[in-house]
RNA sequence: GGGGAAGUGGCGGAACGGUAGACGCAGCCGCCUCAAAAGCGGCCGGGCACACCCCAUGUGGGUUCGAUUCCCACCUUCCCUACCA
């Protein structure tokens, strides 16, 4: 049972608390219901707010983790959850960070860990770089400026070579939501098509491109390439030589959603033609802003006639629209008015026109492999995880440079790497890198003077891993014991905000099949056998945000109406992966209920009577077994929400309403009774793992030595859940006609003979002729007449 | 542009093919009280010739004996994503 571990911001507000509250009665329920349960809690406790703070207030960023880490544990506490703490773990702790840089290693050793240069996203004011996420509308998040795309050398962590494992297991999770499977396939956006070349007129250069249109090939009227290309430099002729390379330096600091989104299509014709390998005509290369230089090859066939991008740029520079493929039984159109992407047949296209499109994508593809000219080929939108940060907070990179060896990953021996004290934050480039004291090493291979890595990681690869350290939190042989991992993994529920969909959820994917290939762990591939976002709670119709001063905080909500109340309210308000807004109203209705289940135990605290559960009561009168059947209606909600993994609890604590009502009523009249002795007993068990304070402080009362949260949880009773009398509903041709009162079982003709001495059924039937009966049990009496 | 989720009383929601609106909030009436709060009891989708009956789960179709529920289209809202060749 797991919660994505928090980042210690400092305050927590009602909002965070429907999470840790679902997580902990869903936990709760688990062990009552007789399972282990692990239930650990950490923090995520590198990243940029702590730094931030030590640039604006000075303040060093570990001591203001440490103080938000011993303040929002206080906080998490004092919401009734029951964490196992001894397991606590902290990322920015050396203990926690040496196994993150102990697994970068080895990363490293099989090469999915690898620093090259590529463009990423620059702040030129706080002159460090950016993750996608801190840039806003192309801009950066904290002082606004413009973004720009720096060509910088950055370490990368090689999650493609995992992209069709990543996709083919989101297959097998039947216990995640539909909908973040699909975010995942999305972004890994596996696509399968041809990779083949063209030759250049007057050039050695080959172009490669990739499609997954290689039936449309025979409209190709021009290349596109991305100005990044490195082919450019040596293909441009001379008298177009200027206007590329001004081109291609008016886009060079261009962000990728600028030259994208923002921007109309660009192109600058670089004066050389390609061969078509099939047709053999010259087509123009031409340098554009809409092909990107990071995915594929860098260069496209340009079609416009079949593709909607190409069209755009065609019709703007007055490139010629082949068309090549019409739609099925009609002719080709001239002019065009849109590209026409859809499959069809083909036309105009050598030895293959007349097919259709499919075929001619396998035949076409294997005319190219015969010519050695190309092959099929799977591309992915996926891109390698950047993880290197110029950030202070964050765990040290383990490599060291050395002029004579060059890249030297620092031995296992001389982890941790400890990220320095006292070093100045100015919020201006690294501050590691300009720490000598760190900076200066020795080469761990030959000795000679060498200098560290300055990078620090992304926060996401401590929490890509950080479950695993729970099982083994002091283990200072590996990052987690295998046997432990044998006994506790996978993960069997996951709860966590659906913000994380392709982030955390696809590099812990990625992490644990990399620990599976090396044997670290065993049985399933995937981290999170199931999994489930809870949704946000507004107030005031909001997002609850410090800076718009609308926020309810725990401490304030505890003390004006109690954890129990709290927690009660936010399980009943919506169903949880529902958005819910908070409201004083609201939680006042779970502060009654909390009063009246407390009156409605308080007359039988020692008191003699029936204690034991074990048995189901003897209950003579009708109230008494309605009573009984309310406790067991409870019951069985907790128990199927729980066990459907629906978490619907809502619904669990309506009938929770109903049971107190009923029991404060026969309480009252009835208070010698072994049925309100019995509801009055199951009480707090059955409410203990919502509102585990007001149970325990019961149960107690009530005389039993044990804790509550101790007690097995109730089973539903079958006998106590039979109804004594039913209605039975009698339809005439699917609408209502009657409502019978009777017994459980009676069998259909009995009820058809029944059905047939209500008014409202005879007039119905009048003079017409009964040609069927449906009979639902105990529910229902169709009529079929005409 | 692409993908996804959701539309039920004044409000949050319940009903996983079989009595639509459980339960709660708000509101109204009553009891208790000198009074108020709290508590307790009752009413609470619309219409009507008010114990009957009719209409009603965004709109229009379909499947079914029967649809809030399943399928299709449309409308609205929200979320994600965005030139990925």
């Amino acid at each position: 049972m797991l919660e994505m571990l928090p980042y210690p911001s400092g305050d927590l507000h009602v909002g965070h608390a429907k999470n840790y509250t679902l997580g902990d009665a869903v936990a709760r329920m688990m062990r009552m219901l007789g399972y282990n349960v692990l239930h650990p809690m950490g923090w995520d406790a590198f990243g940029l707010p702590a730094e931030n703070a030590a640039i604006q207030r000075g303040i060093d960023p570990a001591q203001w983790t440490r103080s938000n880490i011993v303040n929002m544990q206080r906080q998490i506490r004092l919401m009734g959850t029951g964490y196992d703490w001894s397991r606590e773990i902290a990322t920015c702790d050396p203990e926690y960070y040496r196994w993150n840089q102990w697994l970068f290693l080895r990363l490293y050793e099989q090469g999915l860990a690898y620093k090259r240069e590529a463009p990423v996203n620059w702040c030129p004011n706080d002159r460090t770089v950016l993750a996608n996420e801190q840039v806003v509308d192309g801009r950066c998040w904290r002082c606004h400026s413009p973004v720009e795309r720096r060509n910088l050398s950055q370490w990368f962590l090689k999650i493609t070579a995992y992209g069709d494992r990543l996709l083919a297991g989101l297959d097998g999770l039947e216990g995640w939501p539909e909908r973040t499977k699909t975010m995942q396939r999305n972004w890994i956006g596996r696509s399968a098509g041809v990779q083949f070349s063209f030759a250049v007129e007057n050039s050695a250069a080959r172009i490669g491109v990739f499609t997954t249109r290689i039936d449309t090939v025979y409209g190709v009227t021009y290349l596109a390439i991305a100005p990044e290309h490195p082919v450019v430099a040596q293909i441009v002729t001379e008298e177009r030589r200027a206007e590329v390379e001004r081109f291609a330096a008016s886009l060079a600091s261009k962000s990728e959603l600028e030259r994208t989104s923002l921007m109309a299509k660009q192109g600058v014709f670089t004066g050389a033609h390609a061969i078509h390998p099939l047709s053999h005509e010259r087509v123009p290369i031409w340098v554009t802003n809409y092909v990107l230089a990071e995915y594929g090859t860098g260069a496209v066939m340009g079609v416009p006639a079949h593709d909607e991008r190409d069209f755009e740029f065609a019709r703007d520079f007055g490139l010629p629209i082949a068309q090549v493929v019409v739609p099925p039984g009609s002719a080709a159109e001239d002019p065009l008015e849109a590209a026409y992407v859809d499959d069809g047949r083909l036309v105009v296209s050598g030895d293959f026109t007349g097919m259709p499109s499919a075929r001619a994508r396998d035949a076409i593809a294997l005319r190219l492999a015969e010519m050695h000219a190309g092959e099929t080929a799977v591309n992915f939108r996926l891109r390698d995880w950047l993880v290197s940060r110029q950030r202070y907070w964050g765990t040290p990179i383990p490599i060291v440079y050395c002029e004579r060896c060059g890249e030297v990953p620092v031995p296992d021996e001389h982890l941790p790497v400890l990220l320095p004290a006292d070093v100045p934050i100015t919020g201006e480039g690294s501050p590691l890198a300009r720490d000598p004291a760190f900076v200066n090493t020795a080469c761990p291979r030959c000795g000679a003077p060498a200098t560290r890595e300055s990078d620090t990681m992304d926060t996401f690869f401590e929490s890509s891993w950080y479950y695993l350290r729970y099982l083994d939190p002091h283990g200072d042989a590996a990052p987690w014991g295998k046997a432990a991992a044998d006994r506790w993994m996978n993960v069997d529920q996951y709860i966590g905000g659906s913000e994380h969909a392709v982030l955390h959820l696809l590099y812990s994917r990625f992490f644990y099949k990399f620990f599976h290939d090396r044997g670290w762990v065993h049985g399933p591939e995937e981290p999170f056998a199931r999994l489930f976002h809870q949704g946000m709670v507004l107030y005031n119709g909001e997002k609850m945000s410090k800076s718009r001063g609308n926020v309810v905080g725990i401490d304030e909500t505890v003390e004006r109406q109690g954890v129990d109340a709290m927690r009660l309210f936010l399980l009943y308000v919506t169903p949880p992966e529902d958005t819910s807004e908070w409201t004083d109203e609201g939680i006042s209705g779970r502060v009654r209920f909390v009063n009246r289940v407390w009156r409605a135990c308080e007359p039988f605290f020692d008191r003699a009577g029936r204690t034991s559960l074990a048995e189901l009561p003897p209950a003579p009168s009708a109230a008494e077994r309605e009573l009984v059947r309310a406790v067991h209606v409870a019951v069985k909600s907790a128990t199927d929400e729980t066990i459907s993994r629906r978490f619907h609890f809502n619904a669990t604590i309506a009938k929770l309403d109903e049971y107190v009502n009923a029991l404060t009523a026969l309480g009252r009249t009835a208070p010698g009774s072994p049925a309100v002795h019995y509801a009055v007993h199951a009480l707090p068990t059955i409410i203990a793992p919502f509102a585990p304070h007001v149970a325990e402080e019961l149960w107690e009362r009530l005389g039993h030595a044990e804790s509550v949260h101790l007690q097995a949880y109730l089973q539903p009773d079958e006998r106590a859940l039979a109804l004594e009398e039913i209605t039975l509903v009698v339809q005439v041709n699917g609408k209502i006609r009657a409502r019978i009162q009777t017994s459980p079982g009676i069998g259909e003709d009995a009820a058809y003979e029944l059905a047939l001495e209500q008014s409202g059924v005879r007039a119905q039937l009048e003079g017409k002729q009964v040609r069927k009966r449906i009979f639902v049990a105990d529910k229902l009496l169709n009529i079929v007449a005409g």
